[in-house]
DNA sequence: TGTACATCAGTGAACGCGCGTTCACTGATGTAC
DNA sequence: TGTACATCAGTGAACGCGCGTTCACTGATGTAC
């Protein structure tokens, strides 16, 4: 057997990945052990044979949403780059694109599970305080050169904030908030330039 | 019988106040009916006689969290502004107080919540769209007069995503987040008395 | 003022269901010789 | 190359538990006369 991944390397890659996306589509809790292992094509009972619990699964799946969530951004920033204006406004508009408001699944993992994190066991709040850092550091590399970190945070803050709450209200107000809040991010640190 | 409120508004109000503290600690789906009633001093049979289902009582009980965050802003922030500066800085500094990140029960109900709204039930939704709105019109109304209600929903969604990092964080990191988001929000925004 | 009855609020056992976890077993894959 | 055996990944039934909901019943409160 020579195969770059063995048979219960995939199987394990594809619990991770299916799990990845149902929390962020159902939240920590919304979905259960089984139908994860159904939807990765295989019965409940083996799930036990690649974790040693169902929060060391939420915790690899965090991780996996994370690291694609981040990986997504830069490439989509890289995308929109080459059509004018700064990496700090290519971020934010990838970020708080209208099209985030719909598929969770595939949108930030913090936006999806933040208000719910403090309430993890601490192996998944570990996990999700990476998550917040990663981001972070994500953000400060988009901003310019010189600009503190503590700024970014701020600034991850508003977008995930943003995020959620134009979620909550739905429609053409979710959409307005992401937009106004996409001009203030933009405007605000257009001129930061000199930092 | 001449109370004010009969015996069973007395038990209804207990269950709806045990419940709007439980959603905020413990998430939508942390607590049971059976606890919550336990909580209350009754036991779980008795429930159906308050209320239709669990929905239902989650709907009284956002409503109730909202009423009382709005309340306790508005007494805080008038307590506040006697040592002087702007109505909104007052607003800000309440809000993003290091204390807020503890004791979740007492604290915002959208920042316990927002990440969740999106997979209840129609009526929990609504509810939390309406509690969402009612934030934003409180930010609004301690902006400078002329302030658009667009930038009133920056502010919120950028105080509610503070106070939800600020919690998965944690510690120090936790409370400098809450400190630079105040900085930033108030510095932003004093100077805009000429809107 | 007292008795008889109706209504009301709450009790506690029971229901059906879904969930995380365990475990004896099976069939397929890989290894020894 | 072929046979015998060991290991490995996954199966499916079963467990204990907690939850939302239902319901027949009880004790207290209020009303009629």
């Amino acid at each position: 057997m020579l195969k770059g991944q063995s048979r219960k390397e995939l199987s394990h890659a594809r619990i991770v990945d299916v799990a990845s996306k149902a929390i962020r589509r159902a939240g920590y809790r919304g979905i259960g052990v089984a139908d994860i292992m159904k939807e990765a094509g295989l019965t409940h009972g083996g799930f036990y044979a690649h974790f040693d619990s169902r929060d060391a699964l939420v915790v690899e799946a965090m991780a996996k949403a994370g690291q694609e969530n981040i990986a997504s951004l830069l490439q989509a920033t890289e995308r929109r780059l080459t059509q004018g204006g700064t990496r700090f406004q290519a971020l934010v508009e990838t970020y708080l694109n209208a099209a985030h408001i719909e598929r969770m699944e595939d949108g930030c993992v913090i936006a999806a599970l933040s208000s719910e994190m403090t309430r993890q066991e601490d192996v998944v709040r570990e996990e999700a305080r990476r998550r917040v850092d990663a981001m972070v550091a994500l953000v400060h590399s988009a901003l310019p050169d010189g600009s503190e970190e503590s700024e970014a945070a701020v600034v991850t803050a508003t977008m995930v904030g943003a995020l959620q709450l134009a979620r909550t209200l739905g429609g053409k107000a979710g959409i307005a908030l992401l937009a106004q809040t996409r001009r203030a991010l933009i405007g605000r640190h257009q001129h930061s330039t000199h930092h």
